[in-house]
RNA sequence: UGGGGAUUGGUGUAACGGUAGCACGACUGACUCUGACUCAGUUAGUCUAGGUUCAAAUCCUAGAUCCCCAGCCA
């Protein structure tokens, strides 16, 4: 038997984790039957609620949900689990269905069972509830929802209604006037009749139904009549034939309620029975949800720093949502490797969010085409290179794959170099730029800083720099025996003054200072970092000046960068996905 | 105070009574026309206390810590 399964997009062989140990014995044990093609049944889904747009949180179950389906060879629904108008609108059902494609490719690699509506399927669950009324089960019960608070009880306190031993003919009636509309919000509730003393607070009778009148984005006013959670859904997955139900640790009490409602419409059927047959009994299964350093993923908090205008829209590139990631420079398949890493079990955890920034260098190292760009610039004039002078070198568009071949660069007598890579005094282990000090050009010369002009306020302003002809490509000459004759340390990215295009860069840092936001005052928002978004005006490839929105480039030495949907002709805007890993960094920051 | 869960290196995750392994990070070093990538090595762990057993991360007992539950939210 094999305890190894595959990547979602690739190679390495790995562990199972849990849920896929439950599937394989459930596949073995032939528990849910076979599909069409004589496989053995695995059939999962992803049920948001769209009262919001989705984070990385719901990319790990949509990655775990549709990867499963992928694995065996099953189907995966995406099913808006929408049974409250009140929160729920048009505009998230439309970004959801968007991100979600995204996300998992277009469907390919499993079966897409297709798009649902938990409010397809109202009045087969209203059937079901009339049916649970008649067998003594659900009762309607007039109490408020303040009274209901009253008396729900306590540990070892029961709780009560008065209602739960209304005739259930009386009930029937007092349903069906419900769903005519015959009664304001809140007025009665169908209740199901479980037991008031339970321990599991869930247990306690639970309101099936409450009356809301309100347009529903899906239904618009055909009912006034919604079900709660834990009553449409286990209906919603029985309906599709979900076999593995896969939701959060919170549900976990909720476990016990969705089975007894299953169970509770399979009292009494079976063949010749007035009910009819039984229905399909999927399985719930709780995982833990994923939990990132530096980020808050709470939908409510994301929404307030929307609405309140702390980032500039859902899909601000500083956001944990889907959007937010795609317009940052994430592409799918660095997020799905991702949410496979960190794997899915029932303990809670926090990632270090590093992981997410290293999966998208991993995905962008070997297909991002490489551009040189100067962030922040200073201009150097080299001396003995002729006033006017054009060479066109090779440029290598991406080490990492040949196939991308090359390109040319221009090289001129005046061109910026990044700022941090001079020094006039330079630090230990410093083998960039400094009076004397040799470093290469990328692909270029070598040059020699001979040195420094500086402005009244003593700010260097430009470097002066000899090259050598010698080093044309940016091969050092090599001697006689093949070795090269010498060899510097330093390589830089540059570009011509001449020929380097403005544009706008968007520098992200994270959104929140704190490892986990809000820990110390309890206000998350405590914790935002004022200084997450920096722009720049820096002087780019000109190759730059034709790409489309996201398209994505490796700035040499400096990190991956990808075209913003706000670029206009002339006027590029690029934003920085992530730093490429730098060492140097860390060196200096302990130098200090 | 009732019920339901969870505790393995810094982080995440394997083990399913039989050698505590893997990944990420960190640290060394090699390589390098990106201080990137890549490669090699080092680092460090079974919540505690008892018990069962030839043998315990795993089984038993007691305790500790953390999370969830008293919406007409999902």
């Amino acid at each position: 038997m094999s305890d190894t399964a595959r990547h979602p997009d690739g190679e390495k062989p790995r562990h199972l984790n849990f849920l896929e140990q439950i599937v394989e014995a459930d596949n073995a044990s032939g528990k849910w039957g076979q599909d069409a093609q004589g496989h053995p049944k695995v059939h999962t889904r992803f049920p948001p609620e769209p009262n919001g747009y989705l984070h990385i949180g719901h990319a790990k179950s949509i990655c775990l949900n549709s990867g499963l389906a992928r694995s065996y060879g099953g189907a995966f629904n995406l099913r808006f689990d929408d049974t409250n108008p009140a929160k729920e609108e048009q505009e998230y059902v439309d970004a959801i269905i968007k991100d979600v494609e995204w996300l998992t490719g277009g469907h390919a690699g499993y079966r897409f069972g297709g798009i649902f509506w938990a409010s397809s399927y109202f009045e087969r669950m209203y059937g079901w509830a009339e049916e649970l009324i008649q067998k003594g089960l659900a009762y309607v019960c007039d109490l408020s929802a303040e009274e209901v608070g009253k008396r729900r009880g306590s540990i070892g306190v029961p709780a009560t209604s008065p209602f739960r031993d209304r005739d259930p003919a009386e009930s029937l009636a007092l349903f069906r006037d419900m769903r005519a509309g015959k009664f304001p919000n809140g007025a009665r509730t169908l209740r199901a009749r479980i037991d008031l003393a339970s321990p599991n607070f869930t247990m306690r009778d639970p309101v099936m139904y409450r009356i809301i009148h309100e347009s529903h984005h899906h239904t618009g006013d055909a009912w006034c009549l919604y079900p709660m959670y834990d009553w449409a859904h286990c209906l919603e997955d029985s309906l599709e034939g979900i076999t593995h139900s896969i939701c959060t640790l919170e549900f976990r009490n909720n476990r016990p309620l969705y089975d007894w409602f299953i169970d509770s419409i399979n009292k009494d059927r079976g063949p010749g029975s007035r009910w009819g047959e039984r229905i399909h009994h999927p399985q719930q299964i709780e995982f833990a949800r994923l939990n990132l350093t530096y980020t808050v993923m709470s939908k409510r908090f994301l929404l307030a720093l929307v609405k309140e205008a702390r980032v500039s829209g859902w899909d601000d590139p500083r956001m944990p949502t889907i959007c937010g990631l795609r317009r940052r420079g994430y592409t799918p398949a660095s997020i799905r490797r991702f949410c496979d890493d960190i794997g899915v079990t029932t303990q809670e955890s926090t990632i270090d969010v590093g992981r997410l920034e290293n999966a998208v260098r991993d995905d962008l190292n070997k297909t991002a085409p490489r551009v040189m760009s100067v962030l922040r610039p200073l201009k150097v004039v080299i001396e003995n290179w002729p006033e006017g002078k054009i060479d066109e070198l090779d440029f290598v568009i991406n080490p990492e794959d040949p196939g991308a071949g090359t390109r040319k660069v221009t090289f001129t007598r005046e061109i910026y170099i990044e700022r941090e890579d001079f020094m006039e005094t330079p630090a230990k282990k410093f083998f960039r730029l400094a009076p004397g000090q040799e470093v290469r050009l990328r692909w270029a010369y070598f040059i020699r800083c001979t040195g420094v002009v500086k402005d009244a306020s003593g700010e260097i302003v430009e470097v002066r720099a000899t090259y050598d002809p010698e080093t044309r490509g940016g091969d050092a000459p090599h001697g006689p025996d093949g070795q090269p004759l010498r060899k510097v340390k330093g390589t830089l990215h540059w570009i011509s003054a001449q020929h380097a295009i403005k544009g706008e860069v968007r520098l992200f840092d994270r959104l929140f200072n704190a490892e986990e936001p809000g820990k110390r005052t309890g206000n998350q928002l405590d914790d935002l970092n004022p200084n997450s978004l920096e722009r720049i005006e820096a002087m780019l490839d000109p190759v730059l000046a034709g790409a489309a929105a996201g398209a994505t480039f490796q700035f040499e030495r400096m990190g991956y960068f990808c075209v913003d949907p706000d670029s206009r002709p002339g006027a590029i805007v690029l934003n920085r996905t992530v730093t490429l890993k730098d060492t140097w960094a860390k060196v200096g920051a302990a130098g200090t």
